[in-house]
DNA sequence: AATGAATGAGCGTTCATTCAT
DNA sequence: AATGAATGAACGCTCATTCAT
């Protein structure tokens, strides 16, 4: 393929750089490696893994079923790749708030509420959901999806609290477990309703805001330390004068 | 199937019910049901809705095909009498330590580690997971397990936290948002870390124990009245006294 | 099937012994299981072990896709059945004559005539070359054809001409090729050319008769003791008396 | 596909027929030809007609599906030119040894070895069992295979043996079966044996030997005349006083 | 002229459900 | 009432052939 195309550089139409010229080798058309994915996402978060039929993706993704057995090996490792986007995806950009320096309630508030709502919007459900009742068959991949998606996310709430730590707003003594009860006091109770379709639809962002503030006071109550307290009404005070 | 029949004491053969003679009619036998619904459950819960096969199922009750079809519809209808059994079974006296008065802080306690061990143990993380994987093809399934199972123990927190702010012990806002923020509390990471296989077994009773006391504390340190820590004080004293 | 038949009943039960009783259990009635290798025998035959589809059995045998993976489990083994059935037909009573004492001549003659009439007759060409398409896909199944046809067959010869040479009517160093001398013989040209195709229909018992006799007579000439030829020339004489 | 093409002589251009420059015509560049040939062979000849994909010749002829659909309308032309060109292999030159005329007997074992060691080596036999198992689809197949290679063959014999009838050295009524007698004689046990697998290599050139030559000695003790056995003593004899 | 990505009919096999026994 | 043999639609997957490039 690629030596047959002139060299770029000579050629006036180099934006073709980013638009891909000529037919694509097998399987590597990311075009159409869309596609399927795309089909596949409708029909296995729609029906699960099993119930799911590579003709019903075939049918959604508008590709023959020829052709998806050139990107993917089998339904199997279809559903995998379909899964690691789906990961990769809710959970891009997720904890971006945290790396930003600036008032700890404010972004603890800030931080909880986007993961609430990421966490119990009625796609990302749906896909949580698909992994989970997949977890039997394919057991590495529910593993790998926690690994990759909240067991990171985890990470960067426990390196954030370090962080408070250090500047001496919070004080804990494990901070994993820490972690582990902020997460789901913003959660609270959302999960597990959303999870087994007790909660039809996603709770709405006021309801979010409440849980979650409430979250935060109870877990800044705990954790916040003197110097915490004394920056907040610090600024308490600051903002009435402003006003 | 049940509802069909005539309302037991209009018939004065009501002795059958209590003492059956003789062979009990079709579908009715409550010993066949059982051991049907037992092969289903190490079917069920091995393999999922899907994967499970009649045949599987046939097998390991040790009756014929045609017996299920006599007791249960369709395989649908056999999973979900399972469910129906296993949210039973795994709920039942999971809140009875609620109903003894005592100690607020041993009760919570004492409380939260039977929900964290069982909602985590392994056979109940199983039927979960199997839950939920039905749970798009068959959503009411989901619906009604939690409804029956978690909402319920959820209603029964909500009574006894009220019992404690009646008593003065707690100074609770939104005491249903509490029962969710203890609850979840009590699981904290490990709830979402066993249903997605990521731990692969059921967390040890230290470990359980160190993230319910710790849940406990941050609980009752946010909605602990002054009244709490008076009582507490006194028994630590009367403890004190005894020694 | 069964149910067509009249009812035995009439009977106090003698032929029950011989006509199963009952619904027979699964994979285990051997009329389908008849009809099944039947219906396999037609498709298989006619077009080979790759071209044949189970679709096409299926349709051949009468019964349905489901059934014949009860008695069978899987192409490969309804195909080995098939053909150790058609072995066995084929080579069944095949070396009858050679069983009888009586004039050497006249019992090579006639047994020659069994064998090349049999060996080359249209059913068994297509078998034949059924096991030999099959032998690059499932070695074994030519070998063991061969092993329980043709060389038990081969080994009857052998035991044959050592009693001929016990009568002191033969002399032959190597008995195992001469075996395969005299099949051969009698054979002369035909096997190949209907395994190939070349002769489209079975040959002519003229023209069997033809061959054989030559054969047989190169064959005596070369291993025929005197002994053989006075008895043969008595019973000329003998012969012509009696005219 | 050729025969299209505007007839040579017609066109002055036909000098390009004997040195080709430049691009050959579709479908007419013999080098690509005998590539996808001997790709194709590889493949057939290894694992029989049906088993064979398109794919594994186009990957070991180097050239691309389309272009081997250029030289060949479908698989079965392809695998039928294959067998063409299998047969001229393997039957060429193989009965040049009857071209020189010289001792009858050593003539006859000569050849018998050549015949015998050809037919039954392995490649041969994966030939022709490849043949032998598309017979049943392709029906002119074998029959071809066995007009142009075994039947020519056949008559070259023929040929052979009247010669030698002439120089009075046989006598033999029936020509034609005599050929086929003594082919058989020189396999006699190893076709059948190795086309069905029972042998699973070729024979060993001493048994070769053995067979062959038994045989010869009974061909000639049944067709030989008076002449053919003085000139063989005489021969002997002449063998006899040299040393 | 040559390529190889795409197609989709057809493959062997499974299994929820039925119904004759 | 209970059985389990039989059914056949539907499954995941392959591959001879086509045709846009």
């Amino acid at each position: 393929m690629g030596e047959i195309l002139p060299k770029i550089g000579d050629d006036p139409c180099d934006l073709l750089e980013i638009l891909p010229r000529g037919r694509p080798a097998a399987g590597q058309d990311p075009i159409k490696r869309g596609q399927i994915i795309d089909g596949a996402r409708r029909v296995f978060i729609d029906k699960g893994f099993e119930a799911a039929s590579m003709n019903d993706i075939t049918r959604e993704a508008g590709v023959s079923k020829g052709t998806i057995y050139v990107y993917f090996a089998n339904k199997e490792e279809l559903f995998e790749a379909l899964i690691e986007e789906e990961r990769s995806t809710i959970f891009k950009n997720m904890y971006d708030v945290l790396d930003q320096i600036g008032d700890l309630r404010a972004t603890l508030v800030k931080f909880g509420k986007v993961l609430s709502a990421k966490i119990t919007s009625a796609k990302v459900i749906q896909a949580q959901r698909t992994v989970v009742g997949a977890a039997d068959r394919i057991p590495e991949l529910g593993t790998r999806f926690y690994e990759r998606g909240p067991k990171r996310g985890h990470d960067k709430i426990v390196i954030f609290l370090n962080a408070a730590i250090e500047r001496g707003l919070l004080n804990i003594a494990d901070v994993d477990l820490a972690a582990y009860q902020f997460t789901e006091l913003c959660l609270a109770g959302l999960f597990r309703q959303c999870i087994f379709n007790y909660r039809t639809k996603a709770p709405s962002s006021a309801e979010i805001e409440h849980i979650v503030s409430s979250g935060v006071d109870m877990f800044l109550k705990f954790y916040g330390t003197e110097q915490l307290a004394t920056e907040e009404s610090d600024q308490v005070i600051a903002k009435e004068a402003k006003l």
